[in-house]
DNA sequence: ATACACGCCTGCTGGC
DNA sequence: TGCCAGCAGGCGTGTA
């Protein structure tokens, strides 16, 4: 489940079972599930069994657990989902297809009888194997603001040692651009610098994390500009204007639960988002605009495909190659 | 520094 | 019916 909602609805769906749990069993079902991590399977396996998990954040499209310190220097659980990923939580549910890494984790809470909770399987399950999942060190974050959004811990625990410290392989993302911290004068600043086409740069994460092609469509047809317009010349409040776009684009989408067209992007329960429904120009080619009724066209562009409206976003007048 | 191609994978769809 | 090309929501690396 790639974007940024997407993410969001895993981490949201997450945090309740796995804040303050405790990692009881490690499976890898598939090594290639581990990438991410610096090491074999088996010190995967030894760094996480018996850390206990202390939140689930989330920058962009990284999700990530920080862990209790046992010693070794603070670290974290991350977890990428690629193109296909997803996380699931459940007991005694069938093992999925796909599934390549499974923990058992108790959790911290109790029942509503005050009884202790059973422990719960949380499944990485992944078709193309493009997510990972990896233990790593984390380091203090550059601007010393929170690493990332983190849920109800963004009020009940602020100040946690964990807060300001973000896994090493994620310090390279740029904030998105729903975090509070995201500095939105940096991101006119690297798009001035840019003389390439204004999707380029909203799909470059360490400019603006969280975004992917469905957003990058969504968020340029709701500006009304094309894709291919080179960043360096459009203005601070284009760039500003647009900035707004993506935001109302990501929030909308998360209320809806996400983006689905099929079964691959769900959150933690298997339960897909709605706001397939309220796409304008994503996978829309030969409907009409819903603003202005003309034809949507789909269009090559970096090994994937760009979707607009030929009317309410013309093609600049010099072509970028 | 930036820009681009490519590899990493599985599964589905559409055309022949 | 089978086969094959093309396509899918991402990231990291290597080369110019």
């Amino acid at each position: 489940m790639p974007e940024l909602p997407e993410v969001e609805v895993v981490r949201a769906g997450l945090e309740p079972s796995v804040t303050g749990a405790r990692v009881l069993h490690v499976h890898v079902v598939d090594e290639r599930a581990l990438t991410r991590h610096r090491g074999p399977a088996e010190d995967f396996v030894a760094r996480l069994t018996g850390r206990t998990v202390q939140a689930a954040v989330r920058r962009g499209k990284f999700l990530w657990m920080p862990l209790d310190d046992v010693g070794a220097g603070p670290e974290a659980l991350v977890a990428h989902l690629g193109m296909s990923g997803q996380i699931l939580l459940g007991r005694d549910r069938p093992a999925a297809r796909h599934r390549r890494v499974v923990l058992a984790v108790q959790p911290a809470g109790r029942t509503a009888d005050g009884l202790v909770e059973p422990p719960v399987e949380l499944e990485f399950v992944d078709q193309r194997t493009f997510g990972s999942m990896a233990v790593d060190a984390t380091v203090p974050t550059v601007d010393s603001a929170p690493a990332g959004h983190a849920g109800a811990a963004d009020q009940a625990d602020p100040d946690g040692a964990w807060r300001r410290r973000i896994p090493t392989q994620v310090s390279h993302i740029a904030r998105d651009p729903l975090d509070p911290a995201f500095d939105d004068a940096r991101f006119v600043a690297l798009a001035h610098r840019r003389h390439s086409g204004i999707k380029r740069v909203l799909l470059d994460q360490g400019v603006v994390s969280g975004i992917g092609n469905i957003y990058a469509d969504e968020s340029l047809w709701a500006a009304r500009l094309h894709h291919d317009r080179p960043a360096d010349a459009l203005s601070r409040r284009a760039l500003t204007g647009l900035l707004d776009e993506v935001r109302a684009v990501l929030r909308r989408a998360l209320e809806d639960g996400g983006t689905s067209f099929d079964a691959q992007y769900v959150n933690v329960n298997g339960q897909s988002g709605y706001f397939s429904q309220r796409l304008a120009v994503y996978g829309r080619q030969g409907q009409p605009c819903p603003r202005c009724g003309a034809t949507i066209v789909r269009e090559a562009f970096m090994n994937r495909s760009s979707h607009r409206c030929p009317v309410c976003q013309r093609r600049p007048r010099s072509r970028l190659g």
